[in-house]
RNA sequence: GAGACGUUAGCUCAGUGGUAGAGCAAUUCCCUUUUAAGGAAUGGGUCCAGGGUUCAAGUCCCUGACGUCUCACCA
């Protein structure tokens, strides 16, 4: 620091001024809580005794928190509490304190943003409505010794802050305590997790924790970790997957398993990569790619409604805060609520933020025949036209817009871009603006996914035919024809995915499954017995971008054996990802394996895809980041 | 890995080749229902680093570091 008393040294005496008075925040070692501060709020008019009765009679509450702003007016005080959940105010006096402990006033002087404390007192409202907790004692229960980048706020709205993108990932709890957004997020995966592992064990699954260490790492195409055992003086890998060790207990008979758990892939970062990640995969016995199929349905349709509906607060579209760091519109479509429809046919909410401004408005439809006339609180209808294509028995509908403009209440214009839009009558679905061309698209994970074949999906979105994708010469043609590099493809199963990536996947906006993958690119699922070169296996896709990967598995050793051996000469040529032989793995399978459907989901990925988070990092407490670099030594 | 943009006070950010700035936070003082409290005063800078141009560089040029965004590869 070079300020004449850093801003720690001016705190460390503070700390020992405190104690000098009797007040030493570290001393404590528990405080009472009686409630909350959501709950105070909540139950406030329970809570408080608001007849005339004396200060003396109203209950007494006690609440413990960070004190998040502080407004000092000579022998009184607000300060606002934040028990990280909600913030109360607390109205301090002089006189009061006096009453109870003549080194209260000066203790509460010492008090600084950022630190913790616990008081008590009685409820009351202040002259302007602010419910507040009138203090009759406090408790100083830690020192900030540092200065807390809290912004100020009114109204949910905040004023400064912490935003540097870095500072924020590197030191998560700063990031924590200024960023609403940040806790929600943690919390929406933590609900997520939950409702993922209350699903499974539900059903019946065993949830079950494999082995990070491994002497080889395998079941999937990665560059694995190195580390090394001193123990035994052989080194190790960390575990890129969970797949071999979990079917080798469904070669124990133990039917229905599954595990959420951390695997490391030695790669580099992006938006929706980081080194380490967690990964569910799940494996059942006696259960085909159809079962899997309904599976994945399932699960989605569980924890989708099971967290906007139960936890309505967090992922309900409107709660939602965007992290939209550029200038361009984001609408969120939510549906009707069913339990309370405010008007008869397709209602929505919709969320917009242009730069700075979120402007939130309601907007419902009624139509009658073909016509379409909007309805809404705070939304003027200004021009545009819109049609009904299509309409379902659950009131759903398909509607074409024009450019559709509305002047909101606060006289912000709002545009609903040209597209054709479907509208639920349901929850469970809803929409964001597609990035790409701003078309909004539904997810309504109500219904069955679609189900389409790979080389049918590459035939129609490429033209390239099935038959041109069955040897590799002609294969590379065609992918030339089409203006893809060839130099790197030395399969017929990389082009074929290569072909998926670049002409299909943009397409797969709703969930969509997509059936039958090469056999090169599949080393663990059963070859397809009607389509020599592929296999039973089948990858989910939402808003363009996988969800999840399953495969009937294979339970023929030989096979097994045979596919690794393939792959060990694809090593030998030079790629480092391809699977390496397992021969514990081997032995189990020998040992029999019945028929087993497995799936893998990336709960990163998922949770990206159900908060809209655009970046992993939102959703990763701690993302991988390049070390700081220290000020004293710049050469490093 | 490629491109674009950025790095100035603890935080958020201005800064036009000529003395380094604001708001918040901090320090001292006034104020017993304020709320982005208010009022008065004060302190706080390796302008990312290193070169270069210039009488003079936060500003212009070069190199590097780090970050953000976009694109490409891996889930």
């Amino acid at each position: 620091m070079s300020e004449d008393r850093s801003i720690r040294e001016i705190r460390l005496e503070k700390l020992q001024q405190l104690r000098d008075l009797g007040f030493d925040p570290y001393a404590t070692e528990k405080f009472k809580i009686d409630h909350s501060v959501k709950h105070l709020l909540n139950e406030f008019d329970q809570l408080a005794d608001l007849s005339e009765s004396g200060k003396e009679d109203k209950p007494i509450l006690s609440i413990a928190g960070r004190v998040v702003a502080l407004r000092e007016m000579g022998k009184a005080a607000f300060a606002h509490l934040s028990d990280g959940e909600d913030r109360i105010q607390l109205y301090i006096r002089k006189n009061d304190l006096d009453e109870w402990n003549e080194n209260a006033w000066p203790a509460f002087k010492l008090v600084d943003i950022g630190d913790h404390l616990g008081v008590t007192g009685h409820l009351f409202t202040t002259k302007t409505g602010e419910k507040s907790l009138y203090v009759h004692t406090l408790t100083p229960l830690s020192k900030a010794l540092h200065n807390l980048p809290l912004g100020k706020e009114k109204d949910g709205e905040q004023w400064y802050g912490l935003t540097d993108v870095d500072q924020r990932y590197r030191h998560r709890h700063l990031d924590l305590i200024c960023n609403h957004e940040a806790r929600e997020q943690l919390l929406n995966r933590s609900r997520i997790v939950s409702e993922v592992r209350r699903f499974f064990d539900n059903r019946g699954y065993l949830e079950v924790e494999t082995p990070l260490l491994q002497l080889e790492a395998g079941g999937a195409a990665a560059r694995p970790f190195l580390t090394h055992y001193n123990a035994y003086d052989i080194q190790v890998k960390l575990r890129i997957s969970l797949e071999l060790y979990l079917k080798r207990i469904i070669c124990g008979d133990v039917p229905k398993v599954y595990e959420i758990g951390r695997v490391f892939r030695n790669e580099g970062v992006s938006n929706r990569h980081n080194p380490e990640f967690t990964l569910l995969e799940w494996y059942e016995a006696y259960a085909n790619l159809e079962d899997m199929m309904e599976c994945v349905e399932d699960l989605f349709r569980h924890v989708v409604t099971a967290c906007v509906n139960v936890y309505g607060q967090v992922l309900t579209p409107g709660q939602r805060r965007m992290f939209n760091r550029s200038n361009r519109w984001m609408t969120i479509v939510s549906g009707l609520n069913p339990i309370e429809p405010r008007l008869p046919g397709a209602d929505l909410y919709f969320m917009s933020q242009l730069g700075s401004d979120v402007i939130e408005s309601t907007l419902s439809l009624l139509s009658t025949g073909n016509e379409i006339q909007f309805y809404s609180a705070n939304l003027e209808y200004l021009s545009g036209e819109a049609s009904i294509l299509d309409q379902d028995e659950r009131g759903g509908r398909l509607i074409c817009l024009s450019t559709t403009r509305f002047r909101h209440s606060d006289g912000l214009l709002l545009t609903l871009e040209p597209g054709i839009y479907t509208f639920m009558s349901s929850v469970y679905g809803w929409a964001s603006s597609n990035t790409s061309n701003d078309l909004a698209t539904i997810l309504d994970f109500t219904k069955p996914w679609h189900r389409v074949d790979l080389m049918t999906a590459i035939e129609e979105r490429s033209g390239i035919k099935q038959s041109e994708l069955t040897n590799l010469i002609d294969a590379k043609a065609a992918m030339k024809r089409v203006g893809l590099p060839t130099e790197k493809e030395n399969n017929l199963g990389g082009i074929i995915e290569k072909l998926l990536e670049h002409f299909v996947e943009p397409h797969l906006q709703e969930p969509t499954f997509i059936v039958g993958y090469p056999i090169e690119t599949s080393p663990l699922a059963k070859k397809d017995p009607n389509r020599p070169g592929f296999t039973r296996r089948f990858e989910g896709y939402v808003l363009g971008r996988e969800v999840c990967n399953a495969f009937s598995e294979i339970n023929d050793p030989i096979d097994q054996r045979e596919r690794f051996e393939q792959q060990m000469g694809e090593r030998d040529k030079g790629d480092d990802e391809a699977h390496p032989m397992d021969e514990q793995f081997i032995y189990a399978l020998e040992s029999g394996m019945p028929p087993t459907g497995g799936c893998g989901i990336g709960i990163d990925r998922l949770v990206m895809l159900l908060t809209g988070a655009e970046h992993l990092r939102e959703i990763l407490l701690f993302p991988m980041m390049r070390p700081e670099l220290s000020h004293d030594n710049p050469e490093d």
